[in-house]
DNA sequence: CGCTGACCCTGACGGC
DNA sequence: TGCCGTCAGGGTCAGC
């Protein structure tokens, strides 16, 4: 489910029920993640004000005087806010609970996300390595050349790698290189800089698109449901193989491309 | 150093 | 109805 769209949808959804409050008390009933979550991790947590909720490519970032907690949703993660009388369900492995009476619900069914303890946060390997945020300034076509030189990896696997920019996944890095006109399979090291310029503005734009849109899932997420769906008929490649290019109409192509599927249009993408 | 593939885990879905 | 293989939007890590 959370690609960058859904994380900074997740973040402006918790964060005004957060920001400003302390924790009453954090549940663990299933430690068992990505990583294990710390056992002092509750204790580190009881009292501590809650002073912002912030974004790093796909983290959440909880921060206090103490410390910072770090979220990742994973492949299946979701963290919604219920109320205090909500029993716990199948995957819901940790609540935060809020002096509020708020509390955020953390659901997992495949355990592919995390809960850390930072202290100090942005020494941390999970973030110090990470590249620019695709929506800042620092990101551009001018970016991707330079980094991109001498390098053998299809543009794709490229432009997911986390330490060139983070925050592109599976969907978007599809719907981008179509939009782009780019055929994912190309060698990331042999793409003029005038591409790569196209290339970032079509990571931004797409990127922008789904979390304007994300507005609409941020109901749904608060309320209940959460399954997007909002983005499914925007989406020209991801999800499409062997159906019509919807400009071309040539049938779009599938394979594998570093583990993870890849669909594009052969006409369109070059 | 760059790159590839295995792996972490549950659930949904299609074919038989 | 059940069983089996495949796939899924994340990322790390060992090994070449």
């Amino acid at each position: 489910m959370p690609e960058l769209p859904e994380v900074e949808t997740t973040r402006r959804g918790v964060e005004p029920y957060c920001s400003g409050e302390r924790v009453r008390r954090l549940v663990v009933r299933e430690p068992r993640l990505r990583w294990p979550v710390p056992g002092q991790l509750p204790d580190l947590l009881r009292g501590q004000l809650i002073t912002a909720v912030e974004r790093r490519a796909k983290y959440l970032l909880f921060r206090t005087a103490a410390g910072t907690l770090l979220v990742h949703l994973g492949m299946s993660g979701s963290l919604r806010v219920v109320g205090p009388e909500q029993s716990p369900g199948k995957h819901d492995h940790i609540d935060i609970q809020l002096h509020n009476g708020a509390c955020l619900r953390y659901n997992d069914p495949r355990r592919f996300g995390c809960f850390l303890w930072l202290e100090p946060a942005e020494q941390h390997p999970l973030l110090r390595e990470l590249g620019p945020e695709p929506l800042s300034a620092e990101f551009d076509g001018e970016l991707l050349h330079g980094r991109s030189r001498g390098r053998r990896v299809p543009v794709k696997s490229f432009i997911m790698n986390g330490q060139v920019v983070v925050g592109v996944g599976n969907i978007y890095a599809n719907e981008a290189l179509f939009l782009a006109g780019i055929d994912p399979r190309r060698m990331a090291g042999r793409i003029s800089a005038a591409r790569y310029r196209v290339l970032a503005d079509r990571i931004k734009q797409v990127l922008t698109s789904a979390i304007e849109q994300g507005g609409t899932t941020l109901r749904d997420f608060v309320g209940g449901d959460g399954k997007p769906g909002y983005f499914a008929q925007q989406l020209y490649v991801y999800g499409r193989g062997g159906r019509p290019c919807k400009r071309c109409g040539a049938t779009l192509r599938e394979s594998r491309l570093g583990q993870r599927t890849t669909v594009f249009c052969v006409t369109c993408q070059r």
